[in-house]
Order: structure tokens, then C-alpha cells, then sequence
DNA sequence: TATCCGTGGAT
DNA sequence: TATCCAAGGAT
């Protein structure tokens, strides 16, 4: 084994994090084997994702559907509710198609292979590469965005991201031991995230210090270089809430794909950059007393939106069919994204306050 | 290769 | 307040 895995190993023994899904170090040593059903969803929950963020999902997650016999067996809508706020919707969508393949096709076991990983629905490079190596053992170069910033420094790469990727990947490859590789994989990540940080990494506190090019010749902060990113539009709408006389919210369910594809949704106008688009109560989809309820902002990946908030109360239930009524109690439970959740908060202040 | 696709916390 | 960015994938 080359010395910067050893030295990386002997740290990851020392100081690895502690997560619901991970096996520990000792457990791996004593035989026991991480659950490839458990490592696959944490890495797609964690695609992009804060480790904070996803570990109430993921226990929620593993508590409902222990096996991915029962996620596959699961419907789609409860999958998705299960989902939301999480962001990314696609990985919802593709999660359970995945978990179907699996289940029904596979007799229930993952791939332990890159290319049969590849193949399944919201597996790519980097989650392939994971799941080969935590949950199997396979030698796989796991190349995520702590592993981008360790190696661009180490070797002192200094080819912008993306186009760096992959000479990033023949590097980690070069030096991904045979033996331990998830165990490798999971220490270089963590030591991305704890001390080859973005902003001032601990590099005193580092295992390879004596190994690395940038702490040697130049500022590891000024590493990986990016390509410089695009400016981010403003578009604009309106939103409309209805509430019937029982205090029911009307919803609809958004199309299967694109920006939050499959979740539900309160009616809008199109959110368009333009600036002369209707955003007047005039553009309701269905006649009731619209009142103007304030206006929220929030920010997508790629543009920044506002909507004006109108509501109107007493609105007959038979006047829209097109989607459904949801009840106070039920409209936390709804497939609501962050946004739409703003929207009606703008309208029903306490909408979705704790009881 | 470039673009689309969420969210919330840190700085 | 503005920017970054966190275990990326699909097209």
C-alpha cells in the first residue's frame, strides 16, 4: 500500500465521523458489512446535500421502508412526500425506480460493480464508484467535491473544474489501495470536510501534510480553481391560494418532470424573465375574491424567483377540478417544495406551524 | 461541454 | 446582504 494511504487509513481509524449509515472502522475489522441498501440511499440523499440535512430523512426513510423490497413496494406520492424539502426531486423519482429494478429484477441485491451500478437510475460516476467501494470493497477511485479540493491539492492541479475531472480521477485511482478501499474513500472524504476544508483547512492538523505540493509551494485556498460561474436571472409570477369554507387549501400536482417535476403545487402563473407578464390577480385560474397577500422571494439553482401572493376565502370546492383540497391537517404531509410551502405561508400564516 | 435541477447553513 | 457550497446526475 502506497504511504499516503497508510497514513490516511491510520487518520481515518483515529478521527472518522460517526453516521447512521456508516460502519465504523472496528465493526468492518470484526466482519460486519455495511447494508449496500443503506449506503446507496444515503448517497443519493447526501448528492449535493448537507450531512445535517439528510440524516432526519434518512432515519425517517430506513424506519418506513427497511429493505428495498418495501421502498419499491411503496407508492410514488408517499415516496415523494417522503421527500420533500429535501430538493433535487429527480433523485426521488429515479430513487424508486431504482429501488423497483432492484427489487423485482435483481432479486432484491445491488450490483457490486461499477458498470452495473452505472446502469441504474440516479447511480453515476461518483455514486457507482461509492457504493462499489463502502458497501463491497472494490477498489473503486470515489471522486466527490471534498475529494476534488484534497487531490487538486495534493498534486497541486491546477486545471479549472470541471475539465479537471479526469485527470482529478486518475490521480485518486493511482492511489486508492486494494486494501480497505471504502474505508479509504470514506477518509478522504472526511477529511475534506474536517480538514482540507474550503477556507482556512487545518493543514498542522493533516496526515499527508508532508505530502502535498500546495502546503509546499503555494495557497491551498486558491485550490481546486473553478470555472467561473453564470449570473443568476430574476423571474417573476404570481401565486394563488384558495381556501374553502372548511379551511381546505387547493392543490395540484406539478408535471412529472423538470423543476420540481411530480410535486404538488398551489396554481401559478408561468415564471417568466420577462417583466411585463400578468402578475395581477387577473391571471387567477378560476373566479374568486382575490385579495393580495404579500409577495415571496426564493432562490433556485439557476434564477432567483418572486411571486406575488394573492388568496381568496369561502371558495367553493366544486369550483376547480384539476387537482385536489387539502385540509389543515393533511397540508404538512402534502409533497410541498420549500417554495410552495412559502407561498401559502404568505397566505395562512400558521400553515404550517406545529400544532 | 453546458445547462438544468433545491435547499439551507456558513461566512 | 451576497456568495459559496454540500457525498452529483441526466440530458
Amino acid at each position: 500500500m502506497n504511504r499516503r494511504a497508510a497514513q490516511l487509513l491510520q487518520w481515518y481509524d483515529d478521527h472518522h465521523r460517526l453516521f447512521p449509515w456508516r460502519v465504523t472502522p472496528s465493526e468492518r475489522a470484526r466482519g460486519i458489512l455495511a447494508d449496500p441498501y443503506r449506503v446507496w440511499l444515503s448517497e443519493i440523499m447526501l448528492q449535493q446535500t448537507t450531512v445535517e440535512a439528510v440524516k432526519p430523512y434518512f432515519q425517517a426513510f430506513v424506519a418506513r421502508w427497511p429493505t428495498v423490497g418495501a421502498l419499491a413496494a411503496a407508492s410514488d406520492d408517499d415516496v415523494m412526500r417522503a421527500w420533500a424539502g429535501l430538493g433535487y426531486y429527480s433523485r426521488a423519482r429515479n430513487l424508486k425506480k431504482c429501488a423497483e429494478i432492484v427489487a423485482n429484477e435483481l432479486n432484491g441485491e445491488f450490483p457490486s460493480t461499477i458498470e452495473g451500478l452505472k446502469a441504474l437510475p440516479g447511480i453515476g460516476d461518483y455514486t457507482a464508484a461509492a457504493i462499489a467501494a463502502i458497501a463491497f470493497d472494490r477498489p473503486a477511485a470515489v471522486v466527490d467535491g471534498n475529494v476534488e479540493r484534497v487531490v487538486t491539492r495534493l498534486f497541486a492541479i491546477s486545471t479549472p473544474l470541471p475539465a479537471a475531472k479526469s485527470e482529478i480521477r486518475a490521480k485518486v485511482q493511482a492511489i486508492t489501495p486494494t486494501n480497505r478501499p471504502g474505508d479509504f474513500a470514506q477518509g478522504m472524504m472526511d477529511l475534506g470536510a474536517m480538514i482540507c476544508t474550503p477556507r482556512r483547512p487545518a493543514c498542522v492538523l493533516c496526515p499527508v501534510n508532508d505530502d502535498c505540493r500546495v502546503l509546499g509551494e503555494g495557497d491551498p485556498e486558491l485550490y481546486p480553481v473553478k470555472a467561473p460561474k453564470k449570473d443568476r436571472p430574476v423571474r417573476q409570477g404570481a401565486a394563488f391560494v384558495a381556501i374553502s369554507s372548511s379551511g381546505s387549501v387547493f392543490l395540484r400536482k406539478r408535471p412529472a418532470s423538470g423543476l420540481l417535476g411530480g410535486m404538488a403545487e398551489v396554481p401559478c402563473t408561468d415564471w417568466t424573465a420577462r417583466r411585463d407578464g400578468d402578475t395581477s390577480a387577473d391571471a387567477a385560474p378560476f373566479p374568486a375574491r382575490w385579495s393580495a397577500s404579500g409577495s415571496i422571494s426564493h432562490v433556485f439553482t439557476h434564477f432567483e424567483l418572486r411571486l406575488s401572493v394573492y388568496r381568496a376565502e369561502n371558495v367553493a370546492e366544486k369550483i376547480a377540478d384539476n387537482g385536489w383540497w387539502a385540509s389543515p391537517d393533511e397540508l404538512p404531509d402534502e409533497a410541498l417544495p420549500t417554495v410552495m410551502k412559502k407561498a401559502i405561508a404568505a397566505a395562512i400564516p400558521d400553515a404550517f406551524k406545529a400544532a
